[in-house]
DNA sequence: CCCCTTATGCTCAATATTAGCATAACATAA
DNA sequence: TTATGTTATGCTAATATTGAGCATAAGGGG
């Protein structure tokens, strides 16, 4: 049996300090966004000066964890948090490059929380930016993105024959036609924090170079931009975590109304469904399901706008939760080739 | 805005420390197990000297969170752990009452961990004991248990009764209906925490107890000796969290076979699968979806044993994961009274 | 009024699910 | 040896759910 740790720990785990972080997910203009608020120490390793909103949990000052993040996002954003839900809790070691020179050991809790189109002021110091700026590859509503076959691919498969032995290389195919679906295996758009994971293992976006590589090959920089917006620390990780459980919640429980407003009519909210998801729809099968799982009622209002048919505006049927086990909304997939509706 | 927490947190933060617990459920005898270790300190409060295998994180010694915890486990029970997954990470004050009385603030991660049949030996100071002992009103293999009607229900609707307002009472009554699934609600497997809860505010298990009220009512103890064995700290709430997750996750991803012997017969599987979601399934159907979701294939051996026609054997087929996104065992219910198959 | 756009109703075929029936293959008691 | 009980396994009829698309309605702008 192994020495027991807890000498060790009782005198040196004064190290310790836990970090709260939310990411705020919103979606506006047909297009899902995410807070972020402006590093005050920088971060220059990455270049990044943005990060998702988070602070330290007071031990003394917050009675619950929700509560201290609550706390933190009010103090940086303005905003009062809706519906909030804990993500995961990271603590591997050199998460955050500032360890390495003699930074607290951080153990960070992740926090998915859902803000309302209506509410969606940008508040000083903090900005609302396209999640997809951040994750270009995980856009699937115009069919595959170009950076999958141009970009990702090509490098992925270098990471496949950099692998050790036969069975090293096997494996890593295996893991990248999987999480990629690539190799004829499909795209599961759940899985945004594996993808995430294995292109930092593979080295091809701008977190791993924090891991030692050299900092100023050219290439490499303008690769890295081309994959997206890095964020300080492991912010764009807790990202991932945050969109990949987003996109599976809102096939199992009614969430997408928390970001709706109190009105809408079926096509915003497929738009919206659409932007979280990254995929197209099928119309019409669309609003058959979200009728037939009584999700919504109407209102009778009718909207006044965009070119075509007015459309009708419904709310969303808060009794449904008591009723009965209420799923979410399953997605109708379409083909890839854009067709008509 | 609200005054800056920071100052204070700077200097006071010493009191945090990260404990790490462990849930390893297995299945033997149709039943879920759950490991339990003898708890050094006792905690006279819950009249509960077990729990989780759990001990502080220490940022020196761990390099990850999770490498900590199979530390722990490994010290305190032998046992290597496999498939493990974070569950959630508590930090409520008073979650344990030794802060109360000046014990360090705690925050716990808890982890969900799998552990096959075929390992299942119960280690020295450890024992594996059957989940529904500390969750009878979880098992509804055989209908809805005699608990719910003859003690949950009524606790509960004194619980609604004692609410301050209308719409107070209001709301108590569906958040009950809701979870337990009574009056005219579906009861929903998966929704362990929150029943688990429930009882918690509503002060029927024994753990509510150490929250405030009388110790020594003879009535009340006898109610919550009859609500299934408590735990130490907050261990029956990482317990119940376990199993809601365990529950859903069995449907959609094939965690199932963590828990298999590498060969088990398909009635084997059926009985496995209906110890942890504790309902029954329909035997043919069960079947069916097993094999047309391809997760496991024959090996020709012939079960010598039961009572009946000797079964085949089968193996789970490790290359579905490879080849598409698999889901789990969906779980073709069976009607409430027991029939034939 | 024609044309473009979006909204909405409806159908048809392909699958999946639910609930059983029926038969097979063993063990054991009459 | 046969009847009986038990479990395994194949198969089917009735429903429900999905996927794909046709068709019509109802606005706006030339």
């Amino acid at each position: 049996m192994p020495k027991s740790s807890k000498e060790q720990s009782d005198s040196q785990q004064r190290e310790l300090s836990i970090e709260l972080s939310a990411a705020l997910v919103a979606v506006s203009d047909e297009a899902p966004k995410i807070l972020l608020v402006r590093d005050q120490g920088g971060d220059s390793a990455t270049h990044s000066q943005f990060g998702l909103p988070c602070g330290p949990f007071d031990p003394i000052g917050h009675r619950t964890l929700e509560e201290g993040l609550r706390t933190w996002v009010r103090e940086q954003s303005g905003i009062q948090l809706g519906y909030t839900e804990q993500l995961y809790t990271f603590g591997d070691r050199f998460r955050d490059p500032q360890e390495r020179i003699g930074g607290p050991r951080p153990v960070s809790v992740g926090y998915l929380a859902l803000v309302r189109q209506t509410d969606l002021i940008s508040p000083d110091n903090a900005d609302w930016s396209d999640w997809y700026r951040h994750f270009p590859w995980e856009d699937w509503r115009l069919g595959a993105p170009a950076i999958v076959s141009q970009v990702i691919a090509s490098g992925l498969k270098a990471w496949v024959e950099s692998g050790e032995t036969r069975i090293d290389k096997q494996r890593r195919r295996e893991r990248v036609d999987m999480t990629f679906g690539l190799g004829g295996a499909t795209w599961d758009n759940e899985r945004v924090l594996e993808r995430y994971e294995l292109l930092y293992e593979a080295g091809l976006i701008a977190e791993t170079v924090t891991d030692g590589r050299a900092r100023n090959d050219r290439s490499l920089l303008q690769a890295h931009t081309l994959m997206g917006a890095a964020l300080i620390k492991d912010h764009r990780r807790i990202m991932a975590t945050a969109m990949g459980r987003l996109r599976g919640k809102i096939k199992y429980r009614p969430v997408i109304f928390e970001l709706m407003p109190p009105n809408f009519t079926l096509y915003q909210l497929q738009r919206a469904v659409e932007a979280l998801a990254g995929v197209r729809l099928h119309k019409q099968n669309f609003r058959r399901l979200v009728a037939n799982e009584g999700l919504v009622e109407a209102t009778g209002q009718i909207a006044s706008q965009t070119g075509g048919r007015p459309a009708e505006f419904f709310r969303f049927r808060r009794d449904v939760v008591r009723e009965r086990p209420v799923s979410g909304v399953r997605l109708p997939i379409r083909p890839r080739v854009p067709g008509r509706n």
